[in-house]
DNA sequence: TTGTATGCGTTATCAT
DNA sequence: ATGATAACGCATACAA
């Protein structure tokens, strides 16, 4: 009874299984990590022990001694953000597959709180990390210099960057889109963004706007932007305040999928018919941007392929094999019934 | 030079803080874990060593001597899911605050994969667990009893289950709903379901529909399922389906608002009009219930409360507070434009 | 092929 | 208040 309380509350060592096969305790740790070099016969006795009285490694001891966890950590700004959970999740089955396990946490958009977040994640063993964008302060990327920590920057790309990232050109492709829309006749333009502070895609992807404008023509810097937090409610917040202007803008910019759908409802309560009143564009393709009544014209990124390519480059990070280096996955312009050219003029 | 080096590779530990304050590497540890228990003097002394070198514990050692690791596992179908990724972001935010971290594999509703899933998070060192529903082999569970593995089973409600529940009553929550569908006077109804193998709510949730027929004098057997893998697309095939039959259904229930949604778009793309044609209902109230036209009726899951709630729960079980056991959190039905009496009759 | 012995970095139990 | 020292469980260099 003692004995078997203490089976259910111990958990079983090398020690145990040694003692149990009659080998040593080197020769059970080799059983695990190198079958091969070990006797056909012990090898088959050891394993079912093993088997027999359910031992597993204890991951601090092996962590102790190898130097790594084989786990890495990704900071992202929240995973009820659809591109995040899709590319977190994307993440995790490359992670998986390779034999590595994802430690998560968030930063709610807040460098601060980032930055805790990357000390707290190494703090728990994280051997290698995956953070959103570029914008974070110079001290901690020292620290992560000198620490040497391996990571990379995904949902942005710059090949002349230190540290390798993967995503794309957040303001060539916004400008993209922005030539598109001023293409179509539309001079009255106006954006809708996610706070720019501390989120360098989304103060590229305004920049790509004037970009476009300054190109084409237009008064870049008279461009109205209007910057609020990432929900439905905001963007119609947002919309409401571009339709209460005197020089109502005839289509409108948005830096996510989620705002412009919560400009194109507000528009719509307002009496306003999309595209004939008012166009309205899209950054991401999401789901949502096909559902919606006309369907969204918005920037397709590789949210997916971003969070496997990501895992991908990690890996090799931490394998030492030959540096993947930069990736830029580029994007698609999706163009669908919410923009049209401007009604008169 | 060679001493830069060295100190850029190797991280710093008790020793060296030691050394370099002039104490004993116990003294060091105190300083850390119990800051009270140590002068006043030195402990200055050592804090400004471990700022000035940069020391922070090794994490193996840590867990190898503590026997825990202050890091939680979650395996979720995936987070792809706008239910999960809500629900999951709130976990982990709830374990930030009481210093958990959060490992993160997925099942893709694949019970054997869950399986895996589990052993590979307690091989890293997970100190408990979060699973979604109870649908998974007695191996398994039988495995988790005998380690005495702390867990929570979210996203269902049993109270009479041997482990915490956090969520809510799968099936109740579907009948409550299904009896203001057929009291609106629909006779015809059908469901569009995901897969119920593996997944205790979807089957749940189907057996609440027949419930609430039986219980208003419909054919409950009768009613048509169509079991078909989240996603548009698979919505819009299963509404397809189900208006090539000859008795066309007059209410479609689907157990999940991505369905809904797709059988939605279908029904329209066919020349229905929703709700008068058809009435269509969705499961979890997900924010695109109310970005389409007509808004979803629907039935509010509190997603985000069962995350933080099941982190609460999991953070009790393992400091041995008094166990909070079950928790039925209660879902709401969200009445809106796509449920309507059927037009004649 | 297998065993012996040692170190990995921390924390905790004793002393002092 | 502080120090010496023994685990913790595993992997590996070296012996046999």
């Amino acid at each position: 009874m003692t004995r078997e309380a203490k089976h259910l509350r111990q958990a079983p060592t090398v020690q145990d299984v040694a003692r149990e096969a009659g080998v040593s305790t080197a020769t059970v740790s080799r059983c695990i990590n190198f079958p091969e070099k070990v006797g056909e016969a012990t090898r088959q006795r050891v394993m079912k022990v093993i088997e027999d009285i359910g031992y597993a490694p204890n991951f601090g001891a092996r962590a102790l001694v190898a130097k790594r966890t084989n786990t890495i950590g990704a900071i992202i700004p929240t995973m009820e953000n659809a591109i995040f959970a899709r590319g977190l999740q994307a993440f995790q089955e490359e992670l998986g597959r390779n034999g590595f396990t994802l430690l998560v946490a968030s930063s709610s958009y807040r460098p601060e709180l980032e930055e805790r977040q990357i000390r707290t994640l190494l703090a728990r063993g994280a051997d290698a990390l995956l953070l959103i964008g570029f914008d974070r302060g110079p001290g901690i990327t020292e620290w992560l210099r000198e620490r040497r920590v391996p990571y990379v920057v995904a949902w942005a790309f710059d090949s002349s960057a230190p540290i390798p990232s993967v995503g794309f050109d957040n303001r060539r492709a916004m400008a993209a889109l922005a030539r598109e829309v001023i293409g179509l006749g539309h001079n009255r333009i106006a954006v809708i963004s996610a706070p720019t502070a501390g989120n360098d895609r989304a103060r590229d992807r305004v920049a790509g706007v004037r970009d476009a404008a300054a190109e084409l023509g237009l008064a870049a810097e008279e461009i109205p932007v209007i910057e609020t937090p990432y929900s439905f409610e905001n963007g119609a917040g947002a919309m409401e305040q571009l339709l209460g202007r005197t020089d109502r803008p005839t289509a409108v910019i948005c830096v996510n999928d989620v705002l412009a759908v919560g400009a194109m409802s507000k528009a719509r309560a307002m009496g306003l018919s999309i595209p004939s009143d008012i166009s309205v564009t899209g950054f991401d393709d999401i789901e949502i941007a096909r559902v919606i009544d006309p369907e969204l014209t918005t920037v397709h990124v590789p949210h997916r392929d971003m969070g496997r390519v990501s895992a991908q480059t990690l890996i090799a990070l931490l394998g030492e094999t030959d540096l993947p280096g930069h990736r830029d996955l580029g994007t698609e312009i999706r163009m669908r019934g919410s923009l049209a050219p401007p009604r008169h003029r």
